[in-house]
RNA sequence: GGGCGCUUAGCUCAGUUGGAAGAGCGUCUGGUUUGCAACCAGAAGGCCGGGGGUUCAAAUCCCCCAGUGUCCA
């Protein structure tokens, strides 16, 4: 296969309606399929007997493939399969194709070469082998990538092993096999891929696995759920899900449609069934949603012209400690860019510099630039290829020479952040296993973000353990170790876990090196001995995505701020229930219990006042054509009115319409009968309270039995009452 | 990286056009009963994820945040 053009609305060439050009990559894929020749060897009838054999026959067992078989003793199956695999390499089968019809098709070719099938016998025989063949592909597959460390995910790369992991998984239910996942996986590890050294261990693999298997039968679990609840509306005797709700289940609940079909037949829409094309359909409109995101964004350049320039010699890397340094300027332009501070004006190159640019999720250093008679801030520090950009709140002059120096505290403080990370990065990968990889890291004053793939949630314990391991590392490692090595030996040396901070560009490699613990590739700036960060804090883990894990990490000074400010709100606290700092939590859950407990009594309380009150009594009740009327003015906003309001009218024994009013908000009004009474036969709710409701400017609503609304007037109240008095004729 | 969904009682979840917060299971009390998810009567248990906004009125509509799930690249 060839590729050399890309998807591009502006492209030359144009390809079934869409327009392409040509790309600077130009790729063959040769596609040898190895296995292809174990099969010609082999000679079995498919290429999944010739590879998996063991496993074919295995699952073949579990499903009772053979019973299917023996319904027909006439069929050769060995020869029927053979034929079948020549076919498939000749029939060209394009997607959107008419199903049955390729079926059609297909047998009548089997016909020619001397095989008599029925359709029915066709599909009792494809439908569970396709599966049987084709869960130990998507195991191997799955497998060699658990092994590889990778971790299953709801996004990026570990979607795809979840993607395996649940199509694997509908399968085997297809079957009716009774195997775990994870006992599936080791099986297959263990016949199919012995030999294979892993980064990942058997447990683990076993481990992350069960865990997929658990989702999984969650997500059926509530996708049942949320089935019976969308077709709540719909007839039982219908034939057809609508589209929408089928695109909505696959899409945001993860139940692919013929699943969807037949979750809706068990929960007792017996007649629904699968339009054909459907599912090409959905894949269609996902293509369209690919396409319509896929929208490139050009990058602006901070600065132009500078390609001449001799590249900026860094400082940093030979003594990392040096924060004075002198320099001439090269080049100095202004800088008129959107997303930036305001006070950057200029953007100036030196021929050296001490200055870290951001990069590597550690950020810039800060200081200032100064001559004899000009004093610039350098508030940002950016690497545009080999030229490092001082971003200063004004202008220096070309041939300047110039004396910077660094905000060192804040230089420290980002070192700190920067070899703590490396060192949390070290012990995570120690304490949870070899699938620890960094998924991203960020480096600031405040605080430090490590991003960690992980198969499941950290608690606390896991967090003491690691920060006290990352603590002892502090005491034991004095020195670390920075080394430039040419790629290729990197590579050789260290593998692809070096790379952990992404793939650097260009072939001489920095490493450092913290003992035995950690060993990375990274361009950032870092302390020569461990003892100056002093001790660093896990202060919490949150979820990035599912599979990665973000650590927050303070070391340092930061640490040390960090432990002050929690100090102070706990001190805070106690002196807010004046009590010892110790007794802080006992004393919240007495507080916090009492107040459940009186908020109870008050509210035991407030019903006994509204019973008193609506007992009758006073004049405010009154009795018309077997009706009692209450109209009455009560304090309290809606909520107190309408418990009210459900003691006077939830009697059945005694026909109520009440109205109440209340002065609170700008007047509040609420009306109501005794459902199915005489009292609903002769009023309506709404036409009351609409009438009388205007004295107090408002508007309302509700239904028929109870109505309820406010204005903006409460000295209206009276009025509205003898407005109710004289259409009640009272 | 993009799209979509969910968050209501201890648990599993309903909640219609905005208008009186619900069911089942579990818990507690009483009754009944030697039974594999026992039965009957009653009770307790809710900041409807958090914060803004619209409205006379928000679990419900809009915006932001958090947590969680899912599909696609």
């Amino acid at each position: 296969m060839f590729m050399n053009l890309h998807e591009d609305e502006d492209g030359d060439v144009e390809i079934k309606g869409d327009k392409y050009s040509e790309m600077p990559l130009q790729i063959i894929d040769t596609g040898y399929g190895l296995e292809r020749f174990c099969w010609a060897a082999a000679g079995t009838p498919t290429i999944y007997e010739a590879i998996y054999p063991q496993t074919v026959a295995w699952l073949k067992d579990l499903a009772g493939f053979e019973g299917v078989a023996k319904q027909w003793p006439d069929l050769d199956l060995d020869r029927i399969l053979g034929e079948m695999s020549r076919l498939n390499g000749i029939m060209n089968i394009e997607a959107g194709v008419d199903g049955e019809e390729l079926l059609a098709t297909f047998l009548q070719r089997l016909a020619k070469r001397g095989i008599e099938i029925s359709s029915e016998q066709f599909t009792a025989i494809t439908d569970p082998l396709s599966r049987i063949y084709a869960i130990p592909d998507h195991l191997h597959a799955l497998c060699n990538m658990l092994g590889d460390g990778l971790v299953p995910s709801n996004a990026k790369a570990g979607y795809l092993a979840r993607m395996l992991a649940r199509r694997t998984l509908r399968m085997r239910d297809e079957l009716g096999i009774d195997v775990s996942l994870a006992d599936l996986a080791i099986h297959h590890v263990e016949v199919n891929l012995g030999n294979k050294t892993m980064k990942q261990t058997h447990d683990g693999i076993a481990t992350i696995l069960n865990l997929e298997e658990a989702k999984y039968v969650e997500m059926l679990r509530k996708g049942e759920q949320v089935i019976k609840t969308m077709l709540n509306n719909v007839d039982k005797t219908t034939e057809s899900i609508p589209d929408e709700l089928l695109f909505s289940l696959n899409d945001s609940h993860g139940i692919a449609p013929e699943m969807a079909i037949s979750l809706a037949i068990r929960s007792g829409w017996k007649s629904v069934s699968l339009r054909t094309g459907f599912t090409a359909e959905l894949a269609q409109r996902h293509a369209k949603m690919a396409k319509d995101a896929a929208k490139e964004n050009t990058e602006s350049k901070l600065i132009e012209g500078i390609d001449h320039l001799p590249a900026t010699s860094p400082l940093y890397y030979d003594d990392v400690y040096q924060f004075e340094f002198d320099a001439s300027v090269l080049f100095c332009a202004e800088i008129n860019q959107e997303g930036l501070s305001k006070d950057i004006t200029h953007g100036v190159i030196l021929d050296r510099t001490c200055f870290y640019p951001e990069g590597g999720g550690q950020e810039s250093d800060m200081g200032v630039l100064s001559t004899d008679s000009v004093h610039c801030r350098v508030l940002h520090v950016a690497k545009i290829g080999n030229h490092i950009v001082h971003l200063t709140d004004g202008p220096l002059s070309n041939g300047d020479l110039v004396h910077g120096s660094l905000d060192w505290n804040r230089r420290k403080q980002l070192m700190d952040h920067h070899t703590s990370v490396h060192i949390v990065g070290g012990a995570v990968r120690r304490i949870l296993g070899p699938h620890i990889y960094q998924a991203g890291a960020n480096k600031a004053v405040d605080s430090a973000r490590l991003d960690i793939t992980h198969y499941n949630r950290l608690t606390r314990q896991d967090l003491d353990l690691i920060e006290k391991m990352a603590n002892e590392v502090i005491v034991q490692v004095h020195k670390t170790e920075k080394t430039i090595l040419n790629r290729k030996d990197a590579d050789r040396k260290h593998g692809f876990d070096l790379y952990q901070g992404g793939a650097p560009k260009g072939n001489m490699i920095r490493v450092l090196r913290i003992s035995d613990h950690d060993i990375q590739a990274c361009g950032g700036t870092h302390h020569d001995e461990l003892g100056q960060i002093g001790s660093i804090r896990l202060v919490r883990s949150a979820a990035v995505q599912d599979g990665v894990e973000r650590l927050h990490i303070v070391a340092g000074q930061a640490a040390l701020d960090y432990a002050r400010e929690q100090d102070g709100i706990l001190r805070q606290t106690g002196e807010v229930f004046g009590v010892n700092v110790a007794d802080v939590p006992k004393t919240a859950e007495r507080f916090f219990g009492e107040w459940k407990e009186q908020r109870k009594r008050i509210e035991a309380l407030e019903a006994e006042i509204v019973r008193l009150r609506t007992s009758g009594g006073d004049d405010s009740s009154v009795s018309k054509d077997g009706v009692r009327i209450v109209i009455m003015e009560s304090d309290g906003g809606l909520k107190n009115m309408s418990k009210m309001l459900k003691e006077l009218t939830l009697d059945d024994s005694q026909p109520t319409l009440a109205i109440l009013g209340s002065k609170e908000g700008g007047g509040k009004l609420m009306v109501a009968t005794t459902e199915n009474s005489v009292a609903s036969e002769k009023y309506n709710a709404i036409e009351i309270l609409q009438a009388i409701i205007p004295h107090i400017s408002g508007g309302g609503g509700g239904r028929p039995t109870f109505a309820q609304g406010g204005g903006s007037r409460p000295e209206g109240l009276q009025d509205s009452f003898d407005a109710a008095k004289s259409i009640l004729d009272l």
